[in-house]
DNA sequence: TCGTTATTTCCATAAGTATGGAAATATGGA
DNA sequence: TCCATATTTCCATACTTATGGAAATAACGA
C-alpha cells in the first residue's frame, strides 16, 4: 500500500463520529446499513453523515450500494486490514515489541476464518 | 484503550511527515534519533519538526529524553502495538475477514521475540 | 562569564476540515 | 404525473491544524 493511500485511511479514522461510523458498518457486517439508519442511530444531520461517509468512501474503507430509495453502506475489511498490514509491515518494520501482542488475536482470527468461513 | 486516545493516535500518524518521523524512528530502534537529525533528515526547519514532534509525544507514540544538548525521540513500541490491538479488536472485533491475514506477519514476530526473551 | 549549538515557544498567516441549512437529485408508489 | 422519502450537493461559517520567522530557553565548553 501507497503511504499516501494510508495516510488517508488513518485521517479518515481519526474522528469521533467516523470511526463510530466505521465501528457501527463492521457490527452490521456485509450486508451493510442505510445511510439514514447510520443518522439516526448516531444522532447526527442527514447531511453531515453524508460528508463524513464521503471522506471514508474516498479513503476506500467503506462501499456503497443503492437499495431501493436507500444507499447501503457496508465497512470494507480488506481495506482495513490492507491498513493495518501496511502499519505492521511497512511502517513498523514487523517489529516483535509492535507485533507479537497482535499474534493471538490474528491468529485467532485465521483459525476462525478457515473453520467456519466468513459471518456477518 | 479509550477510543479519544485511539484517534488522537491515528490523528498524528495521519500527516506525511509525521508518519515519516515514525517510520523513521521506528528504524532507528530503542536508542532515538536527535530532533535535530531528524529534521536534517527529513528536510524540515527545525521549530516545524518541534511542532510535529510535540503532536507524536501528545499522543504518546514516541519518547524523549535529553542526552546532552540533544533530545532523542525513540518510538514508543508498547503504545503502537495497543493501538494496532485496539484496532484489531475493540473497532474491527476481531473479524476474521480483517485480522486473518495478519496472522503471518504476527506469528512471525511472536516467533522472533521468544527467542530474544519477550514476551506479551 | 561568554559564545555556540540544540531545541522549544511564541506568534501570525495560510490551509484544511467540520457542520448544518437550504436546495437539488434520485427512487418508488399512488 | 405528483408526492413522499432518502440521500447528496451547494454554500457559508466556525473551527482546527500546519508552517516557519523570530525570540526564548537549555546545555556545554572555554
Amino acid at each position: 500500500m501507497e503511504s499516501d493511500l494510508a495516510i488517508k485511511r488513518l485521517a479518515a479514522l481519526a474522528q469521533e463520529s467516523r470511526l463510530a461510523v466505521f465501528r457501527l458498518l463492521v457490527k452490521a457486517g456485509k450486508g451493510g446499513v442505510a445511510a439514514g439508519d447510520i443518522a439516526r442511530a448516531l444522532g447526527v444531520p442527514a447531511n453531515t453523515l453524508s460528508a463524513q461517509l464521503g471522506v471514508l468512501a474516498n479513503a476506500g474503507l467503506v462501499l456503497s450500494r443503492r437499495d431501493g430509495r436507500s444507499i447501503l453502506y457496508a465497512a470494507d475489511f480488506d481495506a482495513m486490514g490492507a491498513l493495518l498490514l501496511y502499519l505492521m509491515e511497512d511502517c513498523c518494520q514487523g517489529r516483535p515489541e509492535v507485533c507479537a501482542p497482535l499474534a493471538e488475536v490474528a491468529s485467532r482470527a485465521a483459525c476462525c476464518s478457515e473453520k467456519q468461513g466468513v459471518r456477518s
